[in-house]
DNA sequence: ATGGCTGGTAGAACCAGA
């Protein structure tokens, strides 16, 4: 007689909160309804020694991995489950605080990315953010190159890199976060692991797809200026143990949002 | 209308986001 191995399922999140203090409300509201076991953020805003952990204690969800700083920036992941073999990488060597990332008793690796947004001119030479953002990819493809064993990149990578994934190319093609060279990068980033893109798995270009609107733009749901700036990457291997995965907009519309929305993705392993 | 808004921290004619 075989016995078969019990299935696990985990729902895990994503989300560039834009200040978890700031969101209290909305991230409650999020984990209430949409429970997912494991929430990565980013752009927590916050020192560790203040993230509000108790929120996310009383919800059930006992495991907190932070790596905040003070006024910008700042990652975490948050969980229902154990994690542990934590690190923070820094690709830039400037002390800003862009990844952390963590290991599940099941062997999956989880890694959270803020990769910088690059500043307003795509050109290094007058603008030293832009190059800074070039630069914290291609260390991240020399780290990407290296991994063995099942990984889960998620984060905002804020590079939107399909024509479908911005509300217009042609508008958007000198726009910091889907320029050539960018896009060039990611691509580069994709193929050192093979990463499958779990947003187009379940929604294949040309289909719309975005992450983030603008609180510039005050019609942004009637306008639909939006880019997909976050994502969800997985080792080959794991693509297909991912079973469903949405962009949660409507979270956009709730009172005092984030500009980004919420990934979920449904893992059975 | 190639502008608009939001948050943290300071207490700005700020910075950063993207």
């Amino acid at each position: 007689m075989s016995t078969k191995a019990k299935t696990q399922t985990l729902k895990i999140a994503s989300w560039n909160i834009n200040s978890v203090r700031a969101r209290l409300e909305i991230v409650e509201r999020f984990l209430v309804e949409q429970q997912p076991d494991i929430l990565c953020l980013q752009e927590t805003k916050v020192i560790n020694g203040v993230f509000p952990e108790g929120l996310f204690r009383r919800l059930g969800y006992n495991h907190l991995v932070l790596h905040g700083q003070p006024m910008h920036h700042g990652v975490a992941i948050i969980s229902k489950v154990p994690m542990r073999d934590d690190d923070r990488l820094d690709w830039q060597a400037n002390g800003e605080a862009r990844h952390v990332g963590v290991r599940l008793d099941n062997g999956l690796r989880i890694e959270n990315v803020y990769i910088p947004a690059g500043g307003e001119e795509p050109d290094r030479t007058i603008n030293a953010k832009f190059g800074q953002k070039l630069d914290f990819f291609e260390r991240m493809i020399d780290w990407s190159s290296k991994l063995t064993g099942p990984t889960l990149l998620v984060g905002d990578f804020n590079v939107a890199p399909l024509e479908c994934d911005v509300w217009s190319h042609k508008q958007l093609v000198n726009v910091v976060s889907h320029t050539a060279v960018e896009i060039e990068l990611m691509d580069r980033l994709q193929k050192s692991h093979g990463w499958v893109d779990i947003g187009r798995k379940f929604y294949p270009a040309p289909e719309r797809l975005y992450t983030w609107w603008s609180y510039r733009a005050l019609d942004w749901a009637k306008t639909d200026r939006g880019r997909r700036l976050d994502h969800m990457w997985v080792s080959p291997s794991l693509a297909d143990q991912a079973v469903s995965h949405q962009v949660l907009e409507s979270a956009r519309s709730w009172a005092r949002p984030s500009d980004h929305a919420p990934l979920i993705t449904e893992f059975a392993f």
